[in-house]
DNA sequence: CAGTGGTCTAGACCACAAC
DNA sequence: TTGTGGTCTAGACCACTGG
């Protein structure tokens, strides 16, 4: 069984990519798309080696990345499995609105209510580590899925070069700066409860005092320098939040 | 500078600790005290291995667990260098909330309202892969923090061999469960925002209506069977949960 | 016992950054 | 040019699991 699957994995040397990651890419691919049953032993890893001609290490390479993401678990002694779980996605990948609701087979779209130069409040000037009074580009946009309205975006982009045009044919804030060259790589969100007021409930089409997830990020690139703070006010009715955690 | 630092590392071959677990240690413990600063660059790869007299592999493997929760960042040519964080803790650590609370400075206590063995209910046996009826310990507990009720735990535990005595003796039901032998590994979490009914809201001493941030937790052990479900209320004012993400 | 993953070595070549 | 991290090799020994 996972003999004939294994024979199908190809490496190729030429190519640029790393090794290790085209191996942790068709090893993903088997395991997401169930060829791979949940706690189906795995190749081992001097099997995997042999049969493609590469080192130990660079299989357990692409192995640990599989381990990190929670796709395959080890036992010391007896083999690598694959990780039971629910299908759901939960993966802590920082990704764009837009992108998290494609994932999950949704429609997003994006309705701009603003999008203007402003001196940075004092809350977000300490979050982003500028002074406050700094110019930065403010963004408040309600979030749609498939045509009914989920969450009240309210960004704060250091990058002030982005015009409501571009936003809105581009569709995602994320997409349009990496356009610019900007390397998206880490975000700390916090999390918290609240209830509706008057106005969020009426963009929303909620009634006031429903509860909402309202979510804070920020967001930095791969030098550490901050690139946004965004505080999104999601309909608890129609946004839940997935974490992963390892002890 | 960095190398009157550098010279305090000692790494020693004879204990039975892995290399790259003492070596990352040590170099987490330079880090978290502060002793290096923000965007201070770590010693390099090779020049590390060369003093400690290890493989550069190995060097590597514990910068690679720094990197993975956060505390460093390194850049091609150019080093290896202490990531610029906020004290505030973030880390997808897997803990009980006595654990998580003691972490903070903070004294937990609970108040157990239920601890009894019960079929399990449809939900619970779905989330832990039983079937509808197995038995389970039910657990509803008040937790509290400096005296004060901050969320309600609604808990359902495969293992049933646990009394009330016990759960009130050591506080923690982690500590419980890993005391009879049980490796906890992974947990899912799922959180929604939601708003107190009347016998929450009077257990919490809140108003009926107000905002409640909802925990729904799975965890599982280190062979991937579950062992607990278990679903926190918690008061919106006093509790917020904070998230790492990467791209 | 044989097979597995966990740890470790002592090199190598590369692309990239900085001077 | 020098030094850095990124990738990779071809071994090694160990502790653990299972039969």
């Amino acid at each position: 069984m996972t003999e004939r699957i294994t024979k199908r994995l190809r490496i190729s040397k030429q190519v640029g990519t790393p090794l290790y990651r085209q191996l942790q890419q068709q090893l993903e691919d088997l395991i997401v798309s169930g060829t791979w049953r949940p706690r189906e032993p795995l190749p081992s890893e001097t099997e995997l080696a042999a049969r493609l001609d590469i080192s130990v290490m660079t299989v357990r390479q692409a192995m640990g990345l599989l381990v990190n993401r929670g796709l395959i678990y080890r036992e010391k002694g007896r083999g690598t499995f694959v990780a039971p779980r629910p299908l759901e996605r939960s993966l802590q990948r920082l990704g764009s609105f837009t992108e998290d609701m494609r994932a999950r087979g949704r429609e997003p779209s994006a309705q701009t209510l603003l999008c203007e130069v402003v001196p940075a409040p004092a809350q977000i000037a300490a979050d982003l580590g500028f002074c406050p009074g700094t110019p930065v580009l403010h963004l408040r946009r309600l979030r749609l899925v498939d045509g009914f309205p989920v969450a009240l975006h309210d960004a704060y982009v250091t990058r002030t070069d982005i015009t409501h045009a571009e936003l809105n044919s581009v569709g995602s804030l994320y997409a349009l700066l990496e356009q610019r060259g900007i390397e998206l790589d880490e975000a700390r969100e916090v999390l918290e409860a609240v209830v509706a007021d008057t106005t969020t409930a009426e963009l929303l089409r909620i009634r006031r005092g429903a509860p909402l997830l309202q979510v804070t990020r920020i967001t930095w690139d791969r030098h550490h320098v901050p690139v946004e703070s965004i505080t999104a006010l999601c309909r608890a009715d129609m946004y839940h939040y997935s974490v992963t955690l390892r002890r």
